[in-house]
RNA sequence: CGGGAUGUAGCGCAGCUUGGUUAGCGCGCCUCGUUCGGGACGAGGAGGCCGGCGGUUCGAAUCCGCCCAUCCCGACCA
């Protein structure tokens, strides 16, 4: 394989266009891979094209070795599959939709198991057809509310969707671990980096869906690890219990005066004015925060909910919703508080809390919250707090919520220490959807008796632009992009330093041979450039080894330079196809 | 969808406050010459509906209104 750089389409900028934010992307575009063709939707040239390829070279290998098959769907769908399903609606804004000359509805799939589904509906109808596991490459659509950051959140992206069909459970499972084992060895290949976290909270539990990121401060997902090796998303975090404490003597809950305090800042600063205690300050941590929410429910039903929590810890949002699912979370507005007069605004207590109380209202506490614990917290009056408000002795919650923020140094659940935060890209997602689709589009097969049981699913799903983008944001340095080999553009940007007709025969030659060795070889064999100018070119292109032509060769020798390290060497021309030829091999 | 910012040559920007001949600078691009191992220099060129529409005015890149687009923060993101 050879490119020239004399009739490469491409041009490198000096100049950064202003639009872009991340180093990946901004050296993606400076170097010429991609360009932007609007918000959201970019176009690939050579340079990018090749890297995208090979990445998705890499999957398909990975995919083909583990047995699943590869087929390709239309990425413009009829409305019909998506209305059975319910995700005509349920999608939302984020579903690109569209009519055809005759009105008729249309979508531009953002993911595809109704048609898998229905095509293993099609022709499959007994168990001895399963498991299976089929794949497609595929341009997904998303009508992002906002796109942002290049490659890594946009409207049009390169997706590798796989599906797995079972009988039972426990072939699902393992259809599931193969998965697994396959995107391990697809994300090692491809050097990048990551973690797997759990992304679903305790009650699914177990392997039920993990999430792939690749950690690095520009990724939009937060996750958590520990010293010992937990990893989990945010949302999936779950907060160890704390043994109940004795309360025997813990004076008689009392309602004190506390003006013109509605927030936890103000009120600490009241309580240590006006009611300080010998032992130590109060702080936000001594007080109980109740949070309402209104909960609105798939059936169309809506509740009032209130959150109990520490009150130096806010209600992480994400984590909120990731517990009410499918039912939806939105604020408690002020109308919403005139039409429940039992609720005071900024003085809010459990007393008149949870099923059975006053207000009947449902009223779930973070889990450190547990018997014996006594709080500061409002007294449902405006301008007064109940201090040494027992849990379990003067109030009873319905129940526990993960709900809380998590926070740089909280517990890791299964005691591997300190929990630690960190921002990553997913990069893929795997997931046991069960029966949901199959119930839904009527997808079943006949057991060994002959009764027809409803098939169980996995799917699985790899970012494949996201992951150039991901590669890029990990790999980039001052100087430009640094690709690993196996998705590099080339294996050697050989730069012809110098105009003399021996400098240009001797880069000729050399290319010659290497391509005839298998080295991919990107030449730089523009005239009017001078040497600096490729030095900087070959440096922002990022191809792993940079092999110089130039003044050495009349002494019989070229340099060869290492992209990542910047490390070089003189390597004699006679061995020079060899030595490259090695280093390509090794990686 | 809320908040903020920006639209002037392929890219990066100035000009706009205080309206007035031919709209400027750097990079890139074309031609010629000198240069030639770390983004050279000189000379000469090409390239613009100043985001769009409407208004004010004798006159609008500049003032006003509406719209559109892009980016950033947030909401959102199986």
């Amino acid at each position: 394989m050879l490119l020239r750089m004399s009739n490469l389409f491409v041009r490198t900028l000096r100049e950064v266009p202003a639009d872009a934010e991340l180093p990946g992307h901004r050296a993606l575009l400076r170097a010429g891979y991609v360009r932007p063709a609007g918000s959201g939707v970019h176009s690939w040239l050579p340079l990018g094209y090749r890297v995208l390829r090979n990445v998705e070279r890499i999957i398909r290998e990975e995919m083909d070795a583990m047995g699943a098959q590869e087929v390709h769907f239309p990425a413009l769908l009829p409305r019909e599959p998506y209305e059975r399903s319910g995700r005509w609606d349920d999608y939302g804004d984020n579903l690109f939709r569209l009519k055809d000359r005759r009105g008729n509805d249309h979508l531009l799939a953002p993911t595809h198991e109704e048609m898998f589904t229905l095509l293993v509906k099609d022709l499959y109808g007994s168990y001895r057809d399963l498991p299976l596991s089929i794949y497609q490459i595929q341009t997904k659509y998303r009508d992002e509310a906002r796109p942002r950051a290049g490659l890594l959140r946009s409207r049009e992206f390169l997706m590798k969707d796989s599906y797995s069909f079972d009988v039972d459970d426990a072939g699902l499972e393992a259809s599931y671990q193969a998965h697994r084992a396959a995107y391990v060895r697809t994300f090692d290949r491809l050097r990048l980096d990551y973690v797997v976290v759990s992304a679903m909270s305790g009650a699914m539990g177990g392997s039920g869906s993990e999430e792939f990121l690749c950690p690095t401060p520009v990724g939009e997902d937060t996750y958590v690890r520990s010293p010992g090796g937990y990893a989990a998303n945010a949302e999936a975090v779950v907060t160890p219990v704390p043994e109940p404490v004795p309360y025997d003597d813990v004076p008689e809950a009392h309602v004190e005066d506390t003006p013109d305090t509605p927030t936890i800042e103000t009120l600490v600063a009241f309580a240590n004015e006006h009611f300080p205690r010998p032992d130590r300050a109060w702080d936000a941590a001594d007080t109980l925060k109740n949070v309402v929410v209104m909960v609105h429910h798939p059936d169309g039903t809506h509740e009032p909910l209130v959150i109990g929590v520490p009150g130096d810890r806010d209600v992480d949002p994400r984590r909120l919703a990731a517990q009410l699912e499918p039912s939806e979370v939105a604020p408690f507005t002020d109308e919403d508080f005139e039409r429940d007069p039992g609720l005071t605004k900024g003085y809010l207590g459990p007393q008149v809390l949870g099923k059975g109380s006053a207000t009947g209202i449902r009223y779930l506490v973070d889990p450190r919250i547990v018997e014996g614990t006594r709080w500061v917290t409002g007294a449902n009056e405006h301008g007064h707090h109940v201090f040494d408000l027992v849990c379990g002795r003067d109030f009873t919650p319905d129940g526990t919520i993960e709900a809380a923020e998590v926070r740089d140094g909280d517990p890791a659940p299964d005691g591997s220490g300190p929990l630690e935060l960190a921002r990553g890209i997913e990069i893929g997602h795997i997931f046991q959807l069960g029966r949901k689709y199959a119930e839904a589009l009527d997808l079943q097969v006949q057991d060994e008796h002959g009764e027809l049981v409803t098939v169980t699913m996995g799917s699985y799903g790899i970012g494949v632009s996201r992951a150039v983008a991901a590669i890029a944001e990990t790999t980039v340095d001052d100087l430009g992009l640094c690709w690993p080999r196996v998705v590099a553009p080339a294996d050697v940007h050989l730069v012809v330093a110098g105009k003399s007709d021996d400098i240009v025969a001797g880069a000729e030659r050399l290319t010659a041979e290497l391509v005839d060795a298998g080295v991919r070889v990107l030449l730089d064999d523009r005239s009017k450039e001078r040497p600096g100018v490729k030095f900087k070119d070959a440096e922002l292109i990022g191809v792993p080894t940079i092999v110089v032509v130039g003044r050495g060769l009349a002494e019989g020798t070229i340099e060869v330079k290492d992209r990542r390290t910047g490390a070089r060497e003189d390597v004699a021309l006679a061995d020079a196809v060899e030595h490259l030829r090695r280093l390509t091999m090794t990686g």
